[in-house]
DNA sequence: TGAACACTTTAGAATCATTCCAATTCTAAT
DNA sequence: ATTAGAATTGGAATGATTCTAAAGTGTTCA
């Protein structure tokens, strides 16, 4: 499988966690993938979990997501959208465009400068946190 | 001193850390900031530089940025302003907006939702690497 | 068919960043 | 000066990720 220049052999267990981060909607991390891809190969280490997630990222499948400190999460909407990250309760929600846009025109950037992608995260609190609080 | 409703008293350290931070343009790690503190304050230790970015990034004075796996890193630029982040020399430098911009405008997001912050990343090649390159 | 080779997977060790902890020192206000 | 609360320390502990070496799985093509 190709795409964006690189090539990942889909073997079952790459095939497996691409499977569990697209059926996930909440941005999980290693071992949450970890966790869910064992109930189905029980016999997957943790070690293979994160050398597949390298490839499917670094190939383009998935995209790595980096809100806060410690874990990393992973996502496989490819879709243009940005990360709304709650931090009452946590959860990391996905938000798609009003308009086609371009962030990249709103800065200025040095003459010559590359972009190979933006990523925005937009902290705060859910509508379901703040009416609780 | 206080910002943002939060109070930080300033102690030598604290002050130190600040200072270094603010005298930096290079969006400095943890230890990076810990080895320049060192210079001055041979005496200082690493668990205290944490301690002194967690006051001072709580009380408003100082940014945590996360742009990539592993460390995070720090700024001391309050103003309005995204980072660029150079995908083959390592680099983090500040872009500043060319004109007044909400991000937050061009996002569906749910009703109810409330922004305390947005972090706009931008990864890609800065211009010294491309001409290299 | 099967030898050779490259890639994948594994478990556990190693590394790295960060946080925790208990003891000590400092500061500010009695 | 005394005392309480906060700051600082070094080292231990934790947690996430990466590395390593060995074993497994194909795949190619003589």
């Amino acid at each position: 499988m190709a795409l964006l220049g690189a090539d990942v052999r889909l073997t079952p267990h790459r095939r497996e966690v691409f499977e569990v981060l697209q059926g996930s909607t909440d941005h999980p991390t290693a071992t949450d993938i970890f966790t869910r891809v064992k109930d189905r190969s029980p016999s997957i280490s943790l070690a293979t979990v994160y050398n597949c997630l390298e490839h499917l990222s670094s190939a383009g499948l998935i995209k790595q997501v980096h809100l806060e400190r410690g874990q990393s999460r992973y996502c496989a909407n490819l879709h243009e959208h940005v990360h709304f990250h709650c931090e009452t309760c946590g959860k990391v929600t996905d938000a798609h465009p009003a308009a086609g846009f371009d962030p990249a025109k709103f800065w200025n950037l040095p003459a010559g400068t590359k972009i190979t992608r933006t990523e925005l995260a937009i902290h705060g609190t859910c509508a379901s946190c703040a009416t609780k609080g």
